[in-house]
DNA sequence: TTTT
DNA sequence: TTTT
């Protein structure tokens, strides 16, 4: 015993969600998250990037797939968890992933929609910043 | 002896930082962040905030009297300090402070550009977020 | 919008929880919690000590009046809040707390049952920790 | 850009720390830390246990390879870093690891000394905790 | 594979 | 491979 196993992120998703329905009627979501950092090195900007595995389970899967896509700036926190698993080689592989425990959208109001198909959106003020919490994981609103 | 204190902040500055200079030449910055919460309640959205003094040291205050004013979305990461005061009336008070050890812009890239007088800036596309670290505590270019 | 409050904390409890029940039932509990930091001035090893008002509720405050005593170490994860009162004197006062919203108990096998009349316990081995996590905010076991 | 990448850890050593010195004489040092978790399933307790790959650099590996032992519980704070090696048969792989910027011995009081030869340590008190911070990342003595 |  |  004796664990305390946290991670928080803030980055861009690299892609929509990828919703899985489990056999016992489970939602399972995924994504890739870049989280970058910049620093200088001989006078000249450096950016690393680093990608991050993360895994939504059940309501917070639901939410995820509605309300984030592939550019959103996200808050995530979770914890880490390394699974083996079989390739198609059926050699054993490890992969770390985050598990999402909640997250929050950063970013303007338009980004707190799920995107729709009309166009001609109304023009954002230059502050317009909003976000959306799940902190029980489940439908926010 | 034991401890951790960590406090990680995502919001908005309320003003445009304070900058003192004290008598050794050590630079002081402050200002009133807005971390924002929205929940349902009876179908309600309601939003809480809540308000906390931040304040930077040094190099840190330096960088913050630079790129950070009003309105800007900022991380911050620090640690939690209760002081006592006498106010004008000559009575002990108590003020809790976060204490910044690093930060973060989170927006988009003009909020990463200290505040030029000219008009006419160039518009901006929908999904344009930057950001700015400061591990070290000190200037990062 | 927009915002991230979160607390962590690795602490000792100052005193024994304090236990209320409100009105409609719901219990609250608090206690103070310090955090210590050592470091070097001029060859001298200085503890510098910081106290925190922590604030549980419902289920967490039942777990922590439980499990929870004076100079027991924890990990706290929780959001600040500052809340105006009255004193006696009916001057308006603020202070800052954090709301618990997680807690594990950090420490040896005996930090985690509920305290014990019985005299004569068992010796303990050199490296027995244990601990007690609540994630869901209600009764763990 | 834009990123917060931050893991926080509380566990047990799982192995001595492995310390190396590269070519430009920068020192590393490497250890698994176990995390463990505790939930309740149909009235049993079940212990679910996390492995991470921590790495530590320069000064901070110093006094990792001094003050850290198998069985320690430490206090890490890092970020994630997921890198690709290749195996002996040249199959690429990829590990993630949590490049530790700072850690806190959590335990005892004699956890806080270098392992010493000498047999016949003093008995130590219930509740005698201590800790050991290193926020710069070098030698905090 | 994101973002600037 | 830790810890209880």
């Amino acid at each position: 015993m004796s664990g305390i196993n946290k991670v928080i992120l803030v980055g861009h998703l690299g892609k929509d969600p990828e919703v899985r329905h489990l056999d016992g009627g489970v939602t399972v979501a995924s994504f890739p998250l870049a989280t970058s950092e910049t620093y200088n090195k001989d006078g000249k900007r450096i950016e690393q990037t680093e990608w991050h595995n993360i895994v939504l389970w059940r309501g917070l899967a639901e939410v995820a797939s509605k309300y984030l896509q592939k550019g959103k700036l996200v808050y995530i926190e979770g914890k880490l968890r390394t699974r083996s698993f079989e390739d198609r080689e059926k050699v054993k592989k490890y992969v770390t992933e985050v598990v999402a425990e909640n997250f929050t959208i950063l970013g303007r109001k338009s980004d707190f929609e799920p995107p729709v198909s009309s166009e001609g959106t109304t023009p954002k003020s230059e502050n317009e910043y909003t976000n959306l919490t799940d902190p029980a994981g489940d439908l926010p609103f």
